[in-house]
DNA sequence: GTCGTTTTGGCAAACGATTGCCATTAAAGT
DNA sequence: ACTTTAATGGCAATCGTTTGCCAAAACGAC
């Protein structure tokens, strides 16, 4: 604690520097920054020269530690992030970033896993006031033994996945209804006997598009029984083993599907490999569906038919609840946006 | 401001009400949280048990004002992540991720796409006291027209781009002879003509690696006209748009080179399906190599040869030399780590 | 019981910005 | 010229922590 008061040296320029350099007050500074109309013209383009020439930055600490808000928005990823080729959460981040951004907002992630100490570390970030709102990304509450990220009382959004139920307005696609309609198109073709690779077992996205196959088969007059699925024992952060698991099951079978349909394109590529160098076809023997509508889907052989999410419509609808939320506004519990089908060659 | 001081419902409960709570004064509260020893083990259980009560979490923008630290180290990415199937981004990320929060650091990404507005965001950052440090990703150095990221005093480290030149530690990959050992490889299998799929002309990565196959050219006792390449006028997130383009100017060629290598996994994927559409076999008529060791090249059709950095171990090298030089110490101005052949289908 | 030493806890000053309130000055109205 | 009103700038409190310094209390040695 020896630096003088008047140390320049010292990095950062502050408002007092600013301040002596103009011949003005601190007060006087903040309001000329901040507060257009309420100081003179003339002292207003001597401050700001004075900080131009200092390369004055206003400290976000000092700042945020006044206002009791920081401008920050936190995110909340689903863990262990993009191990395969799908692209729809960066996409939903691309469209976060450029709403928040365009109003202002900082965006601050919170996390890249999902293990025991991000839990707690999302629930901190929450709880000291590094940030003003949260989205969570297609996953559940995070949570420690101490405390569920509900309990801050931070204005929170879900994309992906439906957490209306916990009292969070949600985000989410007609996964299902797509799902449904998928099975449909391909009971048209033909097909009567249906393989779902499956994701991890119980989770939301799992559930309600198992629900939508069935619907089709159902709409299709075809009994329960022509859909047959894998166990998803994994995470879908290792879809490529899910896939290369489900074709080991897959052929294993007396009696084929001659369509399978992917939790994730991931899935859907590894499920393909497997089934060709099995001497397989692909689409001759076997219809092969994906679902996240990756780009590389356009890109391999067989292309790959998916369904695509609109993933990029879904952030930024997210984020502009979010900010609506945050100046007080009452949003909707359930936003629903349209997933497409992408029919390429391997369906 | 007519919020009373004992008004309790506000939130979050600060120091003040633990230590009234307590029955002692903020400054054994601070003290009590902080420094084990100081204060009385039986004063420090009924704090620590007032804190637990009243669901206590210090404010993050106080600490760090007082402080002149926050614990955040900033992450800059090279800017509209993530649109093809290389990991190598994200796996630098998860080797920071994991050495930082290992050392009580939070990590804080500042920027999702490199826009003028992100750079400016950027610089920002670094200025209004946000962070301790930098990690620059294989990118430049972030600059608006008043101010660069190196003006701003913030330690900074680079990962995969040497920086070195600049003053900046870098941690990069001997990728230039890796791709002079791959071409030495090839040319003893017999080619002779080779065929570089570009990358963004004149970038880092670019030039390294193009070093590295003339010198492989060289090694192999051929000429140097070769070697022919594409044109290199996209960015690498148009990994596949790369693919194509290269593509359909190889297909033109009179007499067509026979080794293809590829500034990347996406350019090599995307190559070799317009390659086989055309009629054209890999390996049989032409070997091609990507770049990036993505897993989605283990299960494409052929499987893909290319070549692996070690990227999650960049990224924990990253992230350790940082933490040193925030301690003071002096960090050597380049490090390299190796990166590996991995052999499959596609050559 | 006295004196010296070590614990232990509190006071108050920072950190850097924002903002309510007041004093001064300038402009306008009569 | 005198009063009223508006514009302008400064003082000082405040946000929630941390920490140097000091005083009180506890302890030990004699």
């Amino acid at each position: 604690m020896a630096i003088k008061k008047t140390d320049v040296a010292t990095g950062q320029a502050s408002m007092k520097q600013v301040a002596d350099a103009a011949g003005v007050a601190v007060s006087t500074v903040s309001r000329a920054l901040a507060n257009p109309g309420r100081v003179n013209e003339k002292t207003r383009k001597r401050i700001l020269e004075a900080a131009q020439t200092l390369g004055y930055t206003p400290n976000a600490a000092a700042r945020s530690l006044r206002k009791g808000r920081t401008g920050a928005i936190m995110i909340v990823l689903p863990g262990q992030l993009f191990h395969g080729a799908s692209q729809v959460i960066p996409l939903v981040l691309a469209g976060i970033d450029r709403f928040l951004a365009a109003h202002g907002y900082n965006i601050l992630i919170a996390n890249l896993d999902r293990d025991e100490s991000s839990e707690a570390h999302i629930v901190n970030l929450a709880s000291n006031g590094s940030v003003d709102g949260a989205i969570i990304i297609s996953s559940g509450i995070p949570q420690t033994s101490q405390k569920s990220l509900t309990q801050t009382g931070l204005p929170i959004i879900s994309a992906l996945h439906d957490l209306s139920h916990h009292g969070i307005p949600s985000v989410i696609t007609n996964e299902s209804e797509v799902m449904g309609k998928m099975t449909e198109l391909l009971a048209q073709q033909g097909h009567r006997q249906f393989f779902y690779v499956a994701g991890p077992q119980g989770m939301y996205h799992e559930r309600v598009r198992l629900d939508g196959i069935r619907q089709g088969i159902a709409q299709a007059d075809l009994p329960a029984g022509s859909l047959r699925k894998s166990q998803g024992l994994r995470p879908y952060q290792e879809g490529f083993q899910i896939g290369v698991d489900a074709a080991d099951m897959f052929l294993d079978f007396a009696q084929r599907p001659t369509a399978v349909m992917c939790c994730s394109d991931d899935a859907a590529l590894s499920f393909i490999a497997k089934l060709t160098t099995s001497g397989l076809r692909v689409p001759e023997d076997v219809c092969v569906v994906g679902f996240d509508g990756s780009a590389v889907g356009a890109f391999v052989n067989p292309s790959l038919t998916t369904i695509a999410q609109p993933a990029e419509a879904i952030g930024s609808k997210v984020a502009e609840l979010l900010t609506r939320q945050l100046d007080g506004e009452h949003v909707p519990m359930v936003t629903q946006l349209d997933s497409a089908i992408v029919r390429r060659q391997s369906a």
